[in-house]
DNA sequence: GATGAATGAGGGTTCATTCAT
DNA sequence: TATGAATGAACCCTCATTCAT
């Protein structure tokens, strides 16, 4: 074998592996942040969980502050993709309105109790201050963020074709998230323990309640749910 | 002056002293963990700050963590005080509730954006998964927050007077609390920036708005404040 | 009552607490620092264990050195007086000299064994390179160990009696010790684990044995110990 | 000089260099350890006299009580090498059985006499109570002494061609063990003081002496130390 | 490019000792 | 005299980071 096929095959096999290596440490350095903080994270442990030596991890990601952005980053991107998908299922919000906004609100929550989803808020939480770049990232690169500016289109989509009365869809989407998202803090203490699946199904219902009450047109209610309050009409 | 009552006055002092030095430490301790974080932190510029040598630290609080549940709880001890002095305006919300609910919400968000208050949130979020116990002390002691529990309180007696409609007082506080501080997280940048003065006030319009609309009887609004989605009647 | 008298009888009660403070703090001092070693040991404990405050220590033995020494010679004293006591007994030994060596050798070794004794070998031991005046104390303050010497003395005078033949005393007096303390230090890790009783009395009559070979007239021995070498005359 | 050899040779300079920082530092530890005593060194001091940083020393053995037992073992091993060294000289003893227990005894004071040897057995009697595990080190790992066990062989060798009388060697080895060093310890003030070469040379004699006197068999004793008790036949 | 080894800097904690009462 | 409180000095250990291979 010669020595150029020898560093070409290694060196395709490096590039691979380059790109494998750089994944794993910035997934083991999520890992390891998530659960110890930045600060008390320490780069051996993160080079250790990723399987690499510790100059690997400078190497390729210079810094640990370097390591934390972009661990950040890629921890939320992968939420924000999963965020956007699930605001995107209200293009085709089908009869039901309010059926469809309670199915979003589901699938958000699901997205925003994942372990990950709360190890990624609370680190940007704790090292906005640190690390105010850090906050662009999570809005997805823009000045607002971009679940609630999908949000926003969507619901002034349905405004237009007269299923909501809104004039103000981006903050129409931010009362939707934090009704939604709001009394999940406390409730889940801080993410530290799991909220009951019908708990969190009653707080969705709550939420999509107060907001038709306050955006809906009263037209396209599913009966089932129209009582989030639990005030038994007619009593 | 006698000296019985020079060795009294010293004797005050010296115990006004001790328990000045502690206050002292105490609040070193929350500027320094608010402006640096738990870890990061460290035991001496808190010592520094207080003006104290560092085992006189020690020997008032015996721990870093120690020091730390102590600092967040005397923080939170203010700032759940004043949130509570706030909801107590409640009691008496005269003909326009509206106007109430719009000038506790004013208020509310005046603590919520205060340094103090962002400060305590995100190191209560950093740390919340390392100290456990942290958040029973921000609920105060209780098993729900203190604040929404004085808020359902109040929105319980107005549903009695027949000025709200609500079944779930407890639900309806976290939702109006929610709408209130939800959309400030970003936009203040988790209380890196100042949000404008006018950006609040329509934010808490916009909230009691919803919030009115969800569990208002429609009876006692005021006609100012009556259209925070900025649309235009007649217009 | 009078302020004189109060003073009076506070003063006798306080010279009184006074040596007995002093003799408290001796012994916790003692007991603590065998327990972690002088550099190990602290004030604090020490203190707490005499009960008193530190500072109290302080002005009674000015100095943890001090402490330290002062506390090694009260128990030094203390075992000194011991192994005298059990020394002195060989002045009126009786018509059986193995017995009698047998009986200051079992008590000399009790003396040995106890905790006391370890823990002040060990300090000693430790800190001999640092404290070089703690030799003294150990020795009785003389030149060359008071222990050995009274047993010196004891034996000249059986020499003198024609019941040992030795021309000096002083060597002998130590081989005896020799023989009986040498095997102990490593059978009893060094203090750490007792060494059976039964264990410790054949090591007794071996060094006795021993000691008698070389320096006995083949008098009067008593048969039953003649053999601690286990040998089986006629076999 | 070729790139190959270059890198070949300091490839091994570095595994060498490895090697012989570890050795440093352990020299270093017991050479501070038994100036300064266990709990009294500083780690920084023997990396200092090591000639290497700090976290070096914790990089190579992780611990002050690892560095200190491993300096131990170190220390140890080589006193033990040569203490059984010595004693395998009786092997051989030539005709003059007395002679040749005097020349180990002269060789084994030589050992048991040098700063190491001292410094050794002050550290393991001062922190036997805090590492118990080192007294296995010290034994050499066995159970019983390796040095006594190997000279209960030599004995019992020469008990079996009739050169000696005993029945128990492993006894008998302790006590010589005991008869040598025994007296040593005050004499040199814990290993505080030099015990003059004479004063040495006359501890042995009068230890050999008994010894024989115990368990010689009167046969092959040179007649010119005959006498350590210094008594002179005839006079 | 990847790694074992080394290090400067710094942090939490403890301790002997001293004031002021 | 006895003590609560305070402190300067150290010490053990860890970590982010960099060489040399």
């Amino acid at each position: 074998m010669t020595e150029a096929s020898t560093s070409a095959a290694s060196g395709r096999r490096a590039s691979r592996g380059r790109i494998d290596k750089r994944q794993a440490i910035l997934e083991a350095a999520f890992t390891v942040f998530a659960r110890e903080g930045y600060a008390n994270a320490c780069v051996k442990v993160i080079a250790a969980e990723a399987g690499v030596a510790k100059p690997t991890v400078y190497n390729h990601l210079s810094d640990k502050a370097n390591l934390f952005r972009h661990a950040i980053e890629a921890a939320s991107d992968t939420a924000m993709a999963q965020n956007l998908a699930v605001v995107g299922r209200l293009a085709t919000p089908g009869d039901d309105l309010r059926a469809a906004l309670e199915d979003v609100g589901d699938r958000l929550l699901l997205c925003y109790s994942s372990d990950e989803s709360w190890a990624l808020r609370r680190l940007i939480y704790a090292e906005s201050a640190r690390f105010p770049d850090l906050l662009d990232v999570v809005r997805g690169g823009g000045p607002t963020n971009r679940v609630t500016e999908a949000l926003a289109d969507r619901l002034a989509r349905l405004a237009l074709d007269g299923r909501l009365r809104l004039s103000d869809p981006a903050q129409a989407a931010e009362q939707y998230i934090a009704l939604l998202t709001g009394p999940m803090e406390e409730r889940s203490r801080f993410g530290t323990e799991q909220v009951p699946a019908d708990e969190q199904r009653r707080l969705v219902r709550a939420a999509v309640h107060t907001f038709l009450q306050a955006f809906g047109t009263g037209a396209a209610d599913s009966a089932g749910s129209a009582n989030a309050q639990g005030i038994v009409k007619g009593s």
